[in-house]
DNA sequence: ATGGGCATACGGCGATGCTG
DNA sequence: CAGCATCGCCGTATGCCCAT
């Protein structure tokens, strides 16, 4: 009930939104009488505690229709919103409790949040985001035909002449409802607007609308084209999404019929209190653009009647094929662009979103035409102010419009906001080059530098990048030191710190001097290690010499890499307590890698040998993570990377397959103190190996060899 | 009544620009 | 060139609303 209320009073004011909130409840309440039937959980209050996670995790699963077969939900958003919705609940209860005094309590709820932080997603929303995912995978999605676009609109135009006349004529309800739907699915075609948003438009929006521009500073700013273009079409805006100002524009054949339909209003019998412009006579709600929109797609005739109906489609394409007399092709081509542009426009701009439609479009347009939009802006004026309804446009012609929509269109767009790029074409695509602002740069001072490491040295060290929370906390623990940094800059200030360590700690196994390089650079930073994956390897390399004279499979990346590398940390992994220590062994017909694989394993093989004799606390075992499909098979010949990249799939396991392994022998508990170390893994359990690599006498001399040839001890 | 779409904010990270 | 600052693009989380 708190959370209904606590909705209520920040969404309450709106009576739209209402039914958001009972949306919000029904759900939680499923849940909840879900919980009653497979769990002990008997209250929502029961939902948000740390210790009853689990169960919480399995109502939901269950509520949603989770199979654990295919991993997969029925109803995945349904399990997201829940999630949202605890976690709402949990601060409301933090909040609650705090104000009571009741501490522990609050404790409770701030912990089930951190659970629910680290836990949801592995648990619950992975999965519904890949089942989502999935879903639209194999719903392909529909485009409408260019030419049921335009059949819908001449059918559309012809019938609103039909019932227009009618109505002039006989003023019944029937014949002004007709009328009415007709008109709101043009209204709705035209604008490519939410059908939703159409529908409800007030009559007071209509009749308050003002023919003269209203807005003078924003005539001014308007090309001579931009201002006869305001004057062919009305303007009027209604409230859309989250209560923005949204312009619809209106041709004058649909003026014609709204001002007939307002007209005769009372006449058709539609009460007064009814405060929608496309009223239902004798009802005080509104017809409903989707249903209008369906029913017309379907009677005009249009060879994929659905499609027409899908808001996506309708979007891109009904004002434009419309008022441009385009090809199919030429309208993919519209709608990569627009793909694309979308997201530049989205991010830099951050347009609402009814401006941003308009601006993209025009953008859009102006790339299609390159330039040529200059030659012909002004020129033909006069014929697309007569006539751009008649929807039979000629080729010639076919410019001339593009420069009407992009007029048209960046007249809205101006007057949204300043963010707005100027209208004129050339200059947007300049701008985005040079776009970035000069900037000032401060020396990070010693004393900043301190201030900042004294807190984030272990995000240095771990590399990774701290987010802002934690630059706030950091900014707040040294205001005085960090006043003339924001949070950014000391994201960017570790980012790039971390960026230099990066560069430095590079590896290249198939040199001995960078190996040694690394490992100092790595003693440097003083940080535990506990496992250590020797897991790098090239394959079938053309014949060739690593830069100290080895050959390339035994001597470099496979290998002596490896073991130096090993050898020079193991004081560390000593230091540190635990480690395992893991070469991996894959099957290949090709000798030189099959050798160096060997080597790898007795080396593995004798090195737990000599830590199990020596008291330490490590373990080294061996791991085959089965042929798996990355990059180590780049120099296999091309034909045979062919095949490779088909066939992969079928004979291969797939990295995060071949990880398994991996991570098993490495994180595995039966590993530790050693006793089942030592051994050769592959498919998750111990295996055997062939004989040879047993053999104590080969591993040791193996041992002396490598130690031999790099100079050690 | 109910599932899903869509816009937006935020965060991560490689690439890249700018300045001393 | 090193070191600071941004950009550009992507993915995720969240809130609101629509279409059926």
């Amino acid at each position: 009930m708190e959370y209904g209320e606590h909705l209520y009073h920040r969404l309450g004011y709106d009576v739209g939104k209402h039914e958001y909130i009972r949306q919000k409840l029904r759900e939680l309440g499923r849940l909840l009488v879900c919980s009653r039937k497979t769990t002990p959980l008997k209250t929502i209050q029961d939902h948000v505690k740390p210790i009853n996670f689990l169960h919480v995790v399995q109502a939901v699963k269950h509520v949603a229709g989770f199979d654990s077969e295919t991993n997969t939900y029925k109803c995945p958003s349904l399990a997201l919103k829940i999630g949202h919705s605890l976690k709402k609940i949990s601060m409301l209860v933090e909040s609650r409790a705090n104000v009571q005094s009741n501490y522990s309590a609050a404790k409770d709820a701030r912990t089930f949040r951190r659970v629910y932080e680290t836990r949801w997603n592995e648990l619950i929303s992975a999965a519904s985001l890949r089942t989502l995912q999935e879903s639209k995978w194999n719903a392909p999605q529909l485009l409408p035909f260019t030419k049921d676009v335009q059949t819908l609109h001449s059918y559309l135009d012809v019938q609103q002449q039909e019932v227009h006349s009618k109505l002039s004529a006989d003023k019944s309800p029937q014949t002004w409802s007709q009328l009415a739907k007709v008109t709101l699915t043009q209204v709705i075609l035209f604008n490519r607007r939410r059908a939703g948003e159409v529908s409800k438009m007030p009559l007071s929006a209509y009749l308050s609308q003002n023919p003269s521009d209203p807005q003078e500073d924003v005539n001014i700013a308007l090309s001579e084209l931009e201002k006869k273009l305001c004057k062919y079409f009305r303007r009027i805006e209604i409230r859309g999404k989250r209560g923005r100002k949204v312009p619809v524009l209106l041709t004058p054949a649909m003026q014609q019929a709204l001002d007939l339909l307002v007209g005769t209003r009372q006449e058709c019998g539609v009460p007064k209190e009814n405060i929608y412009l496309f009223a239902r006579p004798s009802a005080f709600t509104c017809y409903r653009g989707s249903d209008c929109l369906r029913y017309f797609a379907k009677a005009c005739g249009a060879k994929n009647p659905e499609s027409l109906t899908s808001t996506k489609l309708r979007k891109q394409t009904g004002t434009l094929s419309q008022v441009l007399n385009l090809t199919n092709t030429e309208l993919d081509l519209l709608a990569d662009f627009l793909g694309h542009d979308i997201r530049v426009h989205r991010q830099f701009y951050r347009l609402p979103e009814g401006t941003l439609q308009l601006a993209k479009i025009s953008k859009l347009l102006m790339a299609l035409e390159q330039g040529r939009l200059a030659e012909f802006q002004g020129k033909t004026l006069d014929d697309i102010s007569i006539d751009p309804e008649e929807g039979q446009v000629t080729s010639t012609q076919m410019e001339n419009q593009t420069t009407m929509r992009d007029g048209s269109n960046t007249d809205e767009a101006s007057q949204q906001g300043p963010m707005t790029p100027p209208p004129a074409a050339q200059p947007q695509t300049q701008r985005r080059q040079k776009g970035r602002q000069p900037f000032k740069k401060k020396l990070w001072e010693k004393m900043e530098i301190q201030a900042v490491e004294k807190h984030m040295m272990t995000f240095i060290n771990t590399c990774r990048v701290p987010r802002k929370s934690d630059c706030d906390k950091c900014l707040e623990m040294e205001g005085e030191a960090l006043k003339q940094r924001n949070w950014l800059a000391i994201k960017f200030y570790i980012k790039n710190r971390i960026t230099a360590l990066k560069s430095k700690i590079k590896l290249d196994l198939a040199s001995l001097q960078s190996v040694r390089q690394f490992v100092q650079s790595f003693k440097e930073r003083d940080l535990p290690l506990n496992i250590l994956v020797n897991n790098a390897g090239v394959m079938l390399l053309p014949e060739g010499r690593t830069e100290d004279g080895f050959e390339q499979h035994f001597g470099g990346v496979n290998y002596l890499g490896h073991f130096l590398l090993t050898w020079l940390l193991l004081d560390t992994l000593k230091d540190s307590g635990k480690c395992g220590y893991f070469s991996r062994v894959s099957y290949s017909a090709h000798a030189a890698y099959c050798h160096s694989k060997l080597a790898q394993l007795w080396f593995s093989s004798h090195l737990h040998q000599e830590l199990q004799c020596g008291g330490f606390p490590l373990s080294s075992c061996a791991v085959d993570p089965g042929m798996v499909d990355t990059a180590l098979y780049r120099h296999l010949w091309t034909p045979l990377c062919l095949a490779q990249s088909t066939i992969a799939r079928l004979l291969f396991r797939t990295p995060a397959e071949g990880a398994t392994t991996v991570l098993f022998a490495a994180l595995s508990p039966a590993l530790e103190g050693g006793k089942c170390g030592g051994g050769y893994w592959a498919n998750g359990h111990r295996e055997m190996t062939t004989p040879p690599s047993f053999d104590p006498q080969l591993q040791l001399s193996l041992w002396e060899t490598s130690v031999q040839l790099l100079g050690l001890q």
